[in-house]
DNA sequence: GCCAAGTATCTTAGTACTGTGATGTTTGTA
DNA sequence: TACAAACATCACAGTACTAAGATACTTGGC
């Protein structure tokens, strides 16, 4: 599990702190830098955007939590849980991970038996990956808990703002990705 | 770097795959589970929240590379930067790290010169992270170009738009952060 | 038919952390 | 005065990846 949000020493446990107020010793120095509005507007965006994602994303964790399987490997198998057997090329644009790290991932659900690959008739260099009978019962017992765990976890907003806010975030993160990446300076 | 969106072999480069349609030797086996509306929604927030997110970051971590520290560091930089010195706790509220964390990642900024520790008057437990005049020249000359950076991959929705999809996911994090996480089953 | 270029996967070494658990110091409370 | 709880730190094994390069196969042009 990547960041399943920190667990250890005195993590979240509330307010506290009234010992903030003594400034330290050096001045403040605080000189906040203005910012134009249009800035504010992005960096907000960005940070809430950011700020939810995590906290939905600690729900879908918890869910996960305890099933030997990382976030990752979940993916994976939900991939081919709905679509059937993938080319590794097309899992890993599934899922978004370098080519090694489908080699690494596949080869650990493979170890769990979970995972099978297939050679791909037509192209020699190419495998699919598959799920095994153990694979399909597996996620195909878990993932109605985990529907109803991103269910849970989204449920602050109504129906009509989560498809408000699944049209904002669609075309937010179709214009970013078509945007080429910064010009390195 | 934690994932700059992988660059790795034939990561993006769009269609191609015309050798998808041979079907694989064992059948697809696409027993695609129904689901309620309801359920289809959230999982496509859900997808969408996750993509957007993606899609921003990989603009802001290219905004970053090449300087010699990671998003994370520069997330310390800049919140020391907006808010003068923190308590070491609660950079780790901020940034969301565990508590080694914390002291390895202000490890790394002290041996880089851009931060130094400063004993809290008033609670000897505690200690403060500031910015070293060279850390906050640093942090000053850089940041201007991260605000137009992260402007620029947020600009696919107007200001309006913006504004909204800032109210409901601020809206759609406070909830999922309020509420408890999954009871383990 | 040959070969360069392209595509798919795998290998290797490295990185940025995490989690656990122990240690020392200080503080607020009983 | 004791004692639990808070803050920071350290040590260390482990994890989930990444980047870069190697290998194997395929394709398109000549």
């Amino acid at each position: 599990m990547k960041r399943p949000t920190p667990k250890t020493r005195s993590a979240a446990p509330g307010r506290s702190r009234s010992r903030t107020a003594p400034q330290p010793a050096r001045p403040a120095a605080s000189a906040a830098p203005r910012r134009s509005p249009t800035e504010e507007t992005a960096l907000k965006l960005w940070v809430v955007l950011t700020r939810a994602q995590d906290a939905v994303k600690a729900h879908v964790e918890a869910d996960i939590a305890g099933l030997e399987i990382t976030t990752t490997e979940f993916g994976i198998l939900e991939a081919l849980y709905h679509r059937g057997p993938l080319l590794l090329g097309d899992v890993q644009k599934k899922i978004l991970v370098s080519s090694g790290g489908v080699t690494y991932l596949v080869d650990r659900l493979v170890a769990k038996g979970l995972v099978e690959r297939q050679d791909c008739p037509g192209d020699r260099r190419a495998r699919y990956a598959a799920l095994t009978p153990a694979g399909r019962t597996f996620i195909g017992r878990i993932f109605p808990r985990h529907a109803q765990a991103i269910l849970r976890a989204v449920s602050g907003l109504t129906k009509a703002e989560q498809l408000a806010a699944t049209d904002l975030l669609r075309r937010l993160g179709h214009a970013a990705s078509a945007l080429p990446v910064a010009p390195a300076p």
